[in-house]
RNA sequence: UGGGCUAUCGCCAAGCGGUAAGGCACAGGACUUUGACUCCUGCAUUCGCUGGUUCGAAUCCAGCUAGCCCAGCCA
């Protein structure tokens, strides 16, 4: 890394607080709140938190901000815990709870009231809105304000004491009732919740606000900077108000960047919740969502993911990347790592007019021409071959390097064949093209020196395994944005399309997370959760680039 | 309308006073046992707008404009 690249603002903020000894390490972490599932803009953070770590030496903690009981499920706290480890984000043995520090940052509420700097208040839910002001007007005092720290201390005991219903007090900070930061006006830092917590139980029937919590958390645990979404920029006073006044001696501090998501996906959880009521998808881990899960459904690797997040970098712009370059990421991650295979997805018969009736053989094909190491595989062949509809057309526009009555083509890793013609049935569909083959191409070339333009893929109509192929576009119809004008989502209905597919024999037999390449029909993986022992479910993880369009026709 | 933040190619994004990196996408061309891959080539006289400072500005200053966030006892 002695190169002098480019170094984005984070990482320049970190040099600068090493070069002036603010900090001698480097510690992050990844603090979700165990409310739901996480996606893709999630997977930024955590390989942010953990890439910034590991590239200065220090640490990347995972801990869970469980610091409101109504909201959190020990489910979630599961799939996260998977989601982050799989994509490669080692917290080693740092895996903490919020929860866990209750008793410190209950401790550290005492202490604001002894400095005089928190107070319990009376007001309800609505009137401390009211007196919080506007976005225009200065808030008014609080009326409990003026309590002495005696009787503060003996009103926040009671209230951890369970002496109070939900909602009867709150302890505020005393800040500024009249500043233009709205986060800054007598925040509440503690409320009443009878409500047991899945971590603590019972013990708490008082919790801690994000706002007094978090930089508590981050400065417990060492954590040097505390990364989080542009949406805090305005607590940042708070977080720092919080550290001061606690006197922690190696204060955290916090730094914002942008979200960032894709172009027409959908992440908000209502929205996903939704779509699984109405069916419309299979789960939250349905392969055309991009939760985690979904995406490792579906076949992306956390590599890709990785590269991903690398590439559309970090800023406090708000953004929106194209999923094309997620579609770039998984092919170059995948295209030398997984082996090629011929499969069919739209099948038509292709008969061999001299090739010897009852007859077969076996043709030698790498896996991967460009990755001998992905070794080599044999594949019968005979008279009888599927080849894909679109591959044959009988009056072929120019350019089409493909099948049309006597032109020569290659069948990949097997032999020239000249098409001759083909059979249609009453209706004018066709159902046998046919052609002739040289014997003396076998492997694909003529000992004569002789070149053809196309060549295609097949799979032997005898031997070739049927599989359900699932063939995803984007959920959302792009066309006309993610949302309708009443808020409803704005759906594709091509979205999932179920292919019967005649596949290489040795296709039968992939396990669930495997993926090939499938010869001109792009990436494929074997779907973990539909797919039994011995009958593959695949789904399409990205389609290969081509450019080749057949012309439109003309009415 | 108070406060905070942002604005560089269709999409991300470098740039930090010395005369616009890179990637995706796209378009040409070469190569090819996948019309894939790979390889070349092209793709912002211009940095939201307007002024100012300067020999010199995307970078500094001033004023506009647009977008995002904040009035949870959510995080």
């Amino acid at each position: 890394m002695s190169e002098a690249e480019s170094r984005n603002f984070i990482e320049q903020m970190i040099d600068k607080d090493l070069a002036e000894g603010v900090y001698d390490t480097v510690h992050t972490r990844f603090p979700p709140e165990p409310n739901g599932y996480l996606h893709i803009g999630h997977a930024k953070s955590i390989l942010l938190n953990y890439g910034l770590a590991q590239k200065y030496g220090g640490k990347f903690n995972v801990r869970f901000d469980d610091t409101n009981p109504t909201k959190e499920k020990e489910e979630f706290v599961e799939s996260i815990k998977a989601d982050v480890a799989w994509l490669g984000a080692d917290w080693e043995d740092r895996l903490f709870f919020a929860s866990d520090y209750f008793d410190e940052m209950y401790e550290g509420a005492v202490k604001l009231i002894q400095k005089g700097k928190a107070y319990v208040s009376d007001l309800s839910a609505d009137e401390i809105r009211e007196y919080r002001g506007t976005l225009t007007e200065a808030g008014k005092e609080d009326p409990y304000a003026g309590r002495s720290v005696e009787e503060n201390l003996k009103l926040f005991e009671e209230m951890k004491d369970g002496k109070y219903a939900d909602g009867e007090k709150v302890l505020r900070a005393r800040i500024d009732m009249a500043s233009p930061n709205i986060n800054m006006r007598d925040p509440v830092i503690y409320r009443v919740a009878h409500i047991p917590h899945h971590n603590t139980g019972d013990k708490w029937c008082i919790y801690p606000m994000y706002d007094f919590a978090h930089p508590i958390e981050d400065a417990i645990e060492g954590i040097t900077h505390s990364i989080c979404t542009l949406e805090f920029e305005d607590h940042r006073p708070l977080y720092d108000w919080v550290v001061r006044e606690l006197e922690y001696p190696h204060p955290p501090k916090q730094i914002e960047f942008a979200k960032m998501y894709l172009t027409n996906v959908v992440t908000g959880k209502r929205y996903i919740k939704k779509l699984v009521e109405d069916g419309i998808v299979d789960g939250w881990d349905d392969p055309r969502l991009v939760s985690i899960a979904a995406l490792k459904r579906r076949g992306f690797t956390p590599e890709s993911i990785r590269m991903f997040v690398e590439l559309c970098g970090v800023s406090k712009a708000n953004s929106s990347a194209d999923y094309a370059m997620l579609e770039y990421c998984i092919r170059e991650d995948l295209k030398l790592k997984r082996p090629r295979m011929m499969a069919v997805l739209d099948p038509v018969k292709l008969i061999i007019d001299n090739y010897p009736e009852g007859e077969s053989e076996f043709l030698e094909a790498p896996n991967n021409l460009e990755n001998e190491a992905l070794g080599r595989r044999r594949i019968p062949f005979g008279r009888e071959l599927y080849i894909e509809r679109e591959d044959f057309l009988e009056e072929p526009p120019k350019k089409y390097f493909r099948m049309f009555p006597g032109n020569e083509v290659r069948l990949m890793n097997a032999y020239f064949v000249k098409c001759t013609g083909c059979v249609k049935d009453e209706n004018g569909v066709i159902t046998e093209v046919h052609c002739t083959y040289d014997p003396a191409s076998k492997g694909g070339n003529s000992p004569d020196g002789r070149k053809v333009k196309g060549t295609i893929h097949w799979v032997p109509a005898k031997e070739a395994v049927k599989a359900a192929v699932r063939l995803y576009e984007n959920i959302i119809d792009e066309e006309s944005g993610v949302y309708n004008e009443d808020g409803s989502l704005n759906l594709n209905p091509n979205s999932l399309t179920i292919r019967e597919a005649y596949l290489e024999p040795a296709l039968a037999d992939a396990k669930a997370y495997e993926s090939f390449q499938f010869v001109r029909n792009g990436f494929f993986c074997v779907d973990c959760k539909d797919s039994k022992e011995g009958a593959p479910v695949f789904n399409r993880i990205v389609s290969l680039k081509s450019s080749f369009v057949l012309p439109k026709k003309e009415d």
